[in-house]
DNA sequence: GCACATTGTGAAACCGGTTTTAGAAATTTT
DNA sequence: AAAATTTCTAAAACCGGTTTCACAATGTGC
């Protein structure tokens, strides 16, 4: 592998100067400039990114921690993430922390810090982010997290107005019995779904409401149907938590050979690639994940590269798509 | 941050001895060691990786190249990889190649190889195999290639014994015309499935089958099913070349209203978790994906750290899996 | 008791870049 | 024309580890 010294040898000056010209930075004459540039090329010199990390103290990576990435949704993340990641240069290590205890994440992140990661970007609730900016640092973006975050950048989208609009939607579409199926009530995301369905069944003449606690994931959606329809055998709309839980309502009431939408209208949350691959296919808040994931990375090299610490929070409008499980006469009339 | 200096220092000692203990490598005395090992937990010192990698030539990184980590299979075998990377003491970095031309895949590989990573997962087509190996000879682990490769590990599933029994299957549930959608013929798990759908269909009287060309993805198989149907009303069986496709075609037949697995039973090939959102469940042939991942990270530490460079190729079984798509009374026998 | 191997240790060089320092040459100010 | 400033460059120190080398102390063989 050819050096920095290789190149200055040959193109007679001292590495010092070569290394002005690959940081351009520094006064460096013409004639120089244009003779160490040609040896550069010629010896298609590129410089070792570990010797210049040890001085800069930076290895122009990031690390995406995910809690699961089977799940689609940080799939989605993750892909976004890396495209912006790599075209700006710098590489994304995966972390899973999924069922990990938060003992052994912490481990991971403390590996990870004497490897000059550059910055991170945290879509997990493995963490504690309080702990975690208390002990690290550097540069983080924070997704769907509680709160604003002092001196870091959250993005989230706007989960309270979505649970609105979908409570909306399966109200106008004339149901008069919904179900929420809410996820776990320590995650924000959830919480504002939650707290968005509450307030559009409010004042809501001849409509009502039923919350119903489960757990982000299709076996919690069979399960809450299943549980719900013995206890309110007149329910008619169904405003999932998330896309996983309305798949499993779904999957749950075509097999009881329940009519979708006919007599049971269903919603979900999260705009999956998944809700297009049922049958029927599922009307659902569409986050825009992929940008979120483009987002995050551009805004985190962004912070590091100008040691930009303000605190900073992205809201993004999730968007309602409707789809067969919410349009009474849709598989007929499709196509 | 604490260096190497100052855990010496304070142990009285030279760093030259306290990197002896630290890599547990040439003579220590047991009185240096005792105390040596005192300051580094006092100190809770950690060694910088990147001044590590630097004469190691090493970043205890690993890539893992995928065409697309959002299809479940792709992240299926990351979160695999993921498990064993981080528990061998290596990170992981992901790198989604799909839809961009190779040229800047070589760009991308160039630019890790001046990060001193390890090793690769390879388990994108996006990239010549055979170019790739000219150009580093770092130590490799590719999933699925076509052949076995000179000095690499390749690891793959048994794809034509798999067929074999998805065809078997479907003839045995009485199936008389049967489909194969096959994948791209450049991919060799594609080319093994045909193959084996090919050798089971011969001499098989009373019974015929139909090859058409797919392309992995749900929407081939819906358009390859609307073709099918057009020229062979009297399809009984499809054999899809791919979950996604068997997805694609299910979601058409339900449409269509075409009872499965009554009227047309279906067969997929991969066991992505999919299989099993759809209704009615898709009969898959399941190759151990996460074991996969787990194995490729396994098999390429340890090439990594051994030396290893033997041609390795490893086998894994397919396992048929019967799902209600090829149960004729399954929906109502259910649970 | 002497030659030789083994154990133990620190100083110094090294990995391959960047940054500081110091001094020379060219320019601008006064 | 002298002083001050700016441009340009190389030598040396540095980032934080590892490795080589030289040398001392101890143990072993004959």
């Amino acid at each position: 592998m050819t050096t920095i010294r290789d190149v200055a040898k040959l193109a007679g000056v001292s590495p010092a100067t070569v290394s002005r010209v690959l940081n351009n930075k520094g006064y460096v004459s013409e004639e120089k400039l244009k003779i160490i540039d040609k040896v550069i090329k010629e010896m298609n010199f590129q410089p070792n990114q570990v010797a210049r990390g040890l001085t800069k103290k930076s290895s122009k990576t990031l690390a995406l921690l995910v809690t699961d990435i089977t799940n689609p949704f940080f799939s989605e993340l993750a892909k976004g993430a890396e495209k912006i990641t790599q075209q700006l240069g710098y590489s994304l290590l995966l972390g899973n922390t999924g069922g990990n205890n938060p003992e052994k994440n912490a481990d991971y992140m403390n590996f990870l810090k004497n490897k000059y990661i550059d910055g991170f970007i945290i879509a997990t609730h493995d963490i504690d982010v309080e702990v975690l900016k208390k002990n690290y640092k550097s540069p983080m973006v924070i997704l769907e997290a509680d709160k604003d975050i002092e001196n870091l950048c959250t993005i989230k989208v706007d989960n309270y107005h979505g649970a609105i609009e979908a409570t909306k939607h399966l109200l106008s579409i004339g149901c008069q019995k919904i179900a929420h199926i809410y996820g776990p009530q320590y995650d924000a995301t959830a919480k504002d779904r939650l707290r968005g369905f509450k307030t559009s069944m409010k004042h809501q003449e001849g409509s009502s409401g039923i919350e119903y606690p489960g757990d982000f994931s299709i076996m919690s959606g069979i399960e809450s149907i299943q549980e719900l329809l013995k206890k309110h055998s007149d329910i008619d709309g169904i405003f999932a938590g998330n896309d996983l839980i309305a798949i499993g309502v779904v999957k749950e009431l075509n097999r009881l050979k329940i009519k979708i939408p006919e007599q049971i209208a269903v919603c979900g949350f999260d705009g999956i690639t998944l809700t297009q691959i049922t049958s029927p296919e599922i009307t659902t808040i569409e986050q825009p994940i992929y940008k979120m994931g483009e987002l995050a990375a551009e805004r985190l090299i962004y912070r590091i590269n100008h040691s930009f610490n303000e605190t900073e929070s992205i809201e993004l409008k999730a968007k309602l798509v409707i789809r067969e499980s919410t349009v009474k006469s849709a598989i007929d009339s499709k196509q």
